[in-house]
DNA sequence: GACTTTAGTCTACAACTGTAGATTATAAAA
DNA sequence: TTTTATAATCTACAGTTGTAGACTAAAGTC
């Protein structure tokens, strides 16, 4: 099984998500955070920490004991790669709809929503009539899916 | 190990929208499509159908041979409990600030610019000015992050 | 009816994930 | 210095996922 580019799994993201808000941390301060929303034993959360450096998100400061832990990716470069790829997964078709769907739901903030706006209105003057569906090889397919 | 709610895997999803792009197949049509996608073996793709069917995600028509595979759960619905699974994972103070990002790289057409406009249009009245950080337990933790 | 094709089912296996106990080593306390 | 606490490392194990060969059973062909 040839395993392609490292992904974090989501428990790993969560132990990421600790260490990124405070910067850098200690085995011992994950684990006190993650001990108040989940019920990880401290051996798991070590065993992920380890994981995370193998996978190369984490480094750390070379202390034998009471080792800081370091993201080697900022958290926003670690988001936008996981977006990016859950929509490339998807039926490039159908991804604005279901954005539509999702955003509806999603918190956001004023500031966010102004932002989000001044970027649709860019791409709006290049923005195509209509994306082709991509799950198929051949283009007339995406008619089939467009019909159903 | 207990698993919570079945999700698709990436290579399962590939199967689905295949389906879901012709609205049922049987497995030599889905065999014949994935070909030009990928070296999968036809096996392989056997494998991810029964899987699929396991978790939930494929009834048949009950034929015993050159059976008709059909989706339960649409494409759409799919995509936005994919997606929301994905937002909230994340930090929900960086999720706008990250959306803007992969936005930017998406293809969207104008339909879908003017739908997402419209959505976000709606939404900034009772938009907050910020969005609290929820990547840890305690409240004031949020600044840390803030001040990354 | 025997033969060929191939859809569907079984079995397989390594890597990845979730989860954590056991062991070792180091620093602090007594 | 012996003891104690606890980081860090090792080992473990079941379930998931990627990937596919082997086997069985229909359906069509000669």
């Amino acid at each position: 099984m040839v395993k392609q580019t490292q992904t974090m799994t989501t428990s790993e993201w969560e132990i990421m998500r600790v260490i990124w808000t405070l910067g850098e941390a200690t085995s011992r301060q994950v684990i006190r955070v993650m001990a108040k929303k989940t019920d990880w034993s401290p051996s798991t959360i070590k065993t992920l920490i380890t994981r995370l450096q193998a996978k190369g998100y984490l480094t750390d400061n070379g202390a034998i004991r009471d080792r800081l832990y370091l993201p080697t990716v900022a958290e926003h470069e670690a988001m936008t790669a996981t977006l990016s790829r859950t929509f490339h997964a998807m039926c490039a078709m159908c991804v604005g709809q279901a954005l539509v769907d999702v955003l509806a739901t999603t918190p956001l903030s004023k500031h966010d929503i102004t932002h989000l706006q001044d970027t649709l209105q860019t791409k709006y003057a290049q923005a195509p009539d209509r994306i082709a569906c991509d799950c198929m090889p051949h283009q007339q397919e995406e008619i089939a899916h467009h019909d159903k």
